[in-house]
DNA sequence: TTGTAAGCGTTATCAA
DNA sequence: TTGATAACGCTTACAA
C-alpha cells in the first residue's frame, strides 16, 4: 500500500504538504503542488479513509435506511438520494429496515457502528413518539412518511392534500361509491391516517358520506395485500365506482385484483394511487396518481442532514413536497 | 466518544482484554468475560469501525455497483445481496454505475477509495475484454450480466437456455411469428447476444426461420423503449403472434406498447420476459418470464468475493444460475 | 510556505 | 489468561 509517507518521499517533501495538496488547502506553492500531484500520480496514491477518518471524525457516508430496498417507490428515493448525495461529496449506505420498528431502531444504532456522518430515515413503523437515541451524536432526518411532531428534521410528503385532490378527481369524474384501500391505523399521525383524512376531507367537501364498508385496511402495503382488497370488495356485494389506493404499489395490486374479477378499469371502477413509481405510466391502464416531487425531496433530505453535520444545532426544519396530479387512463 | 479504553477502566482490565471479548476471541475466562460485556453494555460502547480497519486492513463493507437502483431486477438484486452479505458478517454500499463503461470503470476505481474489501460488479456496458485495473487489491465479482471470459469470478443468468425454453414455450403454445425485442449487439458475448442466439436456437430446434422484420434491437433496456417497440411492431404490417422480450422491464413496455394499438394478450399475441421481477405477477395480463433464482445468485456472488476476501488467489469461479419458466397469462 | 510532533482508537506481537 | 507497547495512515496544532 502507497502511503501519504511514501508520497512525500517522491516528491521531495513533507507528508503534511501532501495532506494539503490532497485536501485542496491553501497555502501550497504552484511548483510544490505540481511536484506532488505528479508523485501521486506516478505512484498511484489513494487516501486511506480509514485514517482520514480516524483522525477527522468524518466518514463522507450518509445512511440511507428504507423498509426494503426492492419496492420501486424506494428504489427510486434511494436513486435520487445517491446521486444527490454524490453531488454533495458524499457516499451512501443503504440499510433496509424491513419496515418494521425494530428494524428501524437498529439502523438508527447500527449507523453508530458504521459511523455514517448522518442518517436519512425513510420510516414507516417507528412509533412517532420515539426518541433519537440520545447519545448518536450525528444527525437523522425524516424522510417521506412517518410525523415525530419537530423533534426530527422532516422532509413529508403531501400526504393529505395529495390525497385530498385525487379522491376529489375521482369525484369530478363522477364516481360517487369510493373505496379506500390503506394500511393498518396506528396511533398517532402518519402516512396512513393522513391519507385517509384526505380522502375523508374530499368526500366531506362534496357532501358526500364514507362507507365503512368501502374502507379496506391493509396488514402490508404489498401487491399481493392490494390484490386481496380488491377480492374482498367486489366480492363483498358493495357497490363501488372508484378506488383510492395508499400507494402505488398497492394500486397495482387493485388493478390486478379487479382485473380477476373482471371488473374493467376505468369503465366500471376508477382508480388513483399515491407516489407516481416509474410502472404506474405502464401500468394496463396506465394508473392516474399522485406525483410527489421525489427529486426535490431527495435533494432537501441531503441538503438538511448535510447542513446538520456542518452545524449540527438549531430548530428542526420541517418541509412538505410539492406535488402534482397525474392523470392517466385509470382515472379517464 | 466512548472507546475501549474508557470500558477497559471500568471493567478494570486492559484495553487488550476488551477487544479480545468484543472480537469473541478465546482465551478471556467466563468472570472477566462478563465484567467487560457489562462495562460495554453500561458505557453504551460501540467499536470504532475506521480504527479497526485502519488497524486491521479491513472495511467489512462490499461494494455492489448497479446501472441503476431503481429499476426493478436491481432493486432485487440489490435486496437479496444485502440480505445475503450481512448474513456473513458484511455491510453493502451501492454505486450507481448508469449501465455506461464509464461509470463501471468509476466503480472499480472508487471502491479504492472507499476502501470496500470486495465488490461485486454488475455490468452491462463494459466491454468484455476490460481487465481489471492490475493493483485494484480486493477482488471483484462479476454478476449476471457480461461475460469476461473467465478472467473474473462470474455468477451468470442462464441466458441462453433461459431464453430458449421462453421461445420454446412459445412454439409449443402455437406461435410461429415470433418476435425478439432485445437490446443493441455489441461485439461479444453478452447477455443481448447470448439471450438472442437462445431465441434463435429455439426457433431452428422447431423448424422455423428467424423473419429479420421481427427483430427489434432498442437502444435502451427500459419500458418506455419496449413500448416503442411495440408499436414499430405493430406498425409495420408484418404479422405476428409472440414476443420474447430481453427483461420484464422491456416486457411491460411491450404489453403496454400493444394496448395502445389495441392488440391483446394472449389472444392476439402472447409474451414472455426475462428476470421474473415481482411486477409480473401483478401486471395485467400477469406476465410469464424466465424465472433465474435470485437469491441462490445473491448468495453465490457474496459467497464468492467473501471466499476471496479470505484466500484471494485461484482459479477464477464461473457459476450460471439455475432457472425456471413460469407461465402466466400472457401465454396462456 | 513548509515541516515537526503528537495522537485519533484499534489490534498484533510479545512478554508477564 | 492477561497486559504493555507499538504500530496502522492521516490530520490538527504549532513551530520554523
Amino acid at each position: 500500500m502507497i502511503t501519504m509517507g511514501d508520497v512525500a518521499r517522491l516528491a521531495g517533501v513533507s507528508k503534511m504538504t501532501v495532506s494539503n495538496v490532497v485536501n485542496n488547502r491553501a497555502g501550497v506553492s504552484d511548483q510544490v503542488r505540481r511536484r506532488v500531484l505528479e508523485a501521486i500520480e506516478r505512484s498511484g496514491y489513494r487516501v486511506n479513509v480509514s485514517a482520514r477518518t480516524l483522525r477527522s471524525g468524518r466518514t463522507g457516508v450518509i445512511g440511507l435506511a428504507v423498509p426494503e430496498i426492492d419496492r420501486p417507490y424506494f428504489g427510486l428515493l434511494a436513486a435520487h438520494v445517491i446521486d444527490q448525495a454524490g453531488r454533495q461529496g458524499f457516499h451512501v449506505a443503504i440499510e433496509q429496515t424491513g419496515g418494521a420498528a425494530d428494524g428501524e431502531i437498529d439502523a438508527i444504532a447500527h449507523s453508530h457502528t458504521l459511523q455514517f456522518d448522518g442518517l436519512i430515515l425513510s420510516a414507516v413503523g417507528l412509533h412517532p413518539d420515539t426518541r433519537p437515541p440520545a447519545e448518536t451524536g450525528y444527525p437523522i432526518v425524516m424522510l417521506g412518511e412517518q410525523d415525530f411532531g419537530g423533534r426530527f428534521d422532516h422532509v413529508a410528503m403531501p400526504n393529505e392534500d395529495g390525497t385530498r385532490a385525487a379522491t376529489a378527481h375521482l369525484i369530478a369524474r363522477g364516481c360517487r361509491r369510493i373505496a379506500n384501500v390503506t394500511g393498518r391505523f396506528s396511533q398517532g399521525l402518519n402516512v396512513v391516517t393522513r391519507r385517509h383524512h384526505g380522502y375523508l376531507t374530499a368526500l366531506g367537501e362534496h357532501g358526500l358520506e364514507a362507507d365503512p364498508a368501502l374502507l379496506v385496511n391493509l396488514g402490508e402495503m404489498t401487491m399481493a395485500a392490494g390484490r386481496e382488497a380488491a377480492h374482498r370488495l367486489a366480492d363483498s356485494g358493495r357497490a363501488f365506482d372508484g378506488v383510492v389506493a395508499v400507494t402505488d404499489t398497492v394500486a397495482q395490486g387493485v388493478l390486478r385484483g379487479l382485473a380477476d374479477r373482471g371488473l374493467r378499469v376505468p369503465d366500471d371502477v376508477r382508480l388513483v394511487g399515491f407516489d407516481d413509481v416509474p410502472e404506474a405510466e405502464y401500468m394496463v391502464p396506465s394508473l392516474s396518481t399522485v406525483a410527489p416531487d421525489h427529486a426535490w425531496m431527495a435533494a432537501r433530505a441531503v441538503e438538511l442532514v448535510v447542513g446538520r453535520i456542518q452545524a449540527p444545532l438549531g430548530p428542526t426544519d420541517q418541509h412538505v413536497a410539492p406535488f402534482e396530479l397525474v392523470i392517466r387512463e385509470s382515472t379517464r
